[in-house]
DNA sequence: CTTGAATTTTGAACGATGTTCATTATTGTG
DNA sequence: CACAATAATGAACATCGTTCAAAATTCAAG
């Protein structure tokens, strides 16, 4: 059987990266598979490697999505306020996405490419969009000074807290008796910039 | 064939971490399989399982080695230096441990338990411990005052040098042009520590 | 010393998985 | 209408975790 060609290339693109997310979305990132995948569009699973390298390079491309949602998810916070509060309703944005798209944002982290290489530009690229969200909140502490600076500020601060709400969701700091991951990364932010200013006249 | 009974229960039981560890060291955590851990200890991937219910059991019971193994590591550093200077030899001191274990290190993470459940109280147990050595580190800052705050402090900074660590060990940092891991840690560290100092004065 | 119960180990079996590729069915073109 | 290009297939291969009846060995009782 062959090219019933019901469906363009990049209509099947569509579809594919859709029941992708529709299958982690429902049973999570652990039990996708190529087979379900094309199941449940109707393929065989040997289609699939028309289209995508292979299943690293899928959840990839599925990610980037995830990427893509949440940079529309997070720009919505923006607003014009001191940079505690801006930076706090984009805190709350991210933890409301991580909430409402639990095992999307799971893969993201989960899937680790099999080769060690870098990642490809494209997903990068959204990286660094989420990221600049960072440093336009930031921005206003750091005034006329090195941008590389500023992003590596923003860089650790995200970082930090992906590393809280990561292993609260990992159930690994169980330890604390209520470790309610909003309460911690408040924790984190507050001194983090109380630091971050108070450092800016000791430095010069 | 049966009950050769060369080895005892608890021996069979070291052998077979033992094997495990060293598949992980090797070839990383993913490329772990039972028949593997059978055919490297010469026995058949059926008797693992007298011994563990699962794979899952196994590897959970791998990581506590690993933390076991992280808190004679880490419990060398201590000294009696200023807090600052306490925490950098601490930090450090994990950072060379990661390098040293990058796969057993990555294996605390990339795997999750499939029961959503919390982790067991002998594996929890090894967590406590090393954050303790955190508390007794920041100790000096929380004099007199309740051990529950200092507890969600030392957890919040351990969790947020875990996301920068994790984030660069899977190039998930790149964006930065020069993400140096134990770099971004002080500036987390350095910022935390006088954000924390600071607030005392303020919250009273 | 023999018999039989208890116990340890096996490895075939089952249902999965990602990936490859010769084969087939369909389409567009000449 | 025939033929080349192409889209789709699904069997095949090598894996995987896990189960469990069968087999092999030991130990204890008679």
């Amino acid at each position: 059987m062959a090219r019933r060609v019901d469906h363009s290339h990049e209509e099947l693109r569509e579809m594919i990266l859709e029941a992708a997310q529709n299958l982690v979305e429902v049973d999570g990132y652990p039990s996708l598979s190529m087979r379900k995948i094309g199941s449940s569009i109707g393929y065989s699973p040997g289609t699939i490697y028309n289209i995508f390298a292979n299943l690293d390079d899928l959840v990839l491309q599925l990610n980037a999505r995830t990427l893509d949602e949440m940079y529309v998810s997070l720009v919505k916070t923006k607003s014009n306020n001191s940079v505690e509060v801006n930076f706090d309703l984009l805190l709350c944005g991210y933890l409301e996405f991580v909430d409402a798209n639990r095992n999307l944002w799971r893969a993201l982290f989960d899937h680790r490419p099999s080769i060690e290489n870098d990642l490809p530009d494209w997903y990068n690229a959204r990286v660094e969009k989420l990221l600049n969200l960072i440093d336009d909140t930031l921005k206003p502490y750091f005034n006329g000074e090195d941008p590389t600076k500023l992003r590596k500020f923003s860089a650790t601060l995200w970082a930090g807290l992906h590393g809280i709400i990561s292993l609260t969701d990992s159930n690994k700091l169980d330890v604390i008796s209520d470790a309610d991951p909003l309460e911690l990364c408040r924790l984190l932010v507050r001194n983090f910039l109380v630091g971050l200013n108070s450092s800016k006249y000791e430095e010069g």
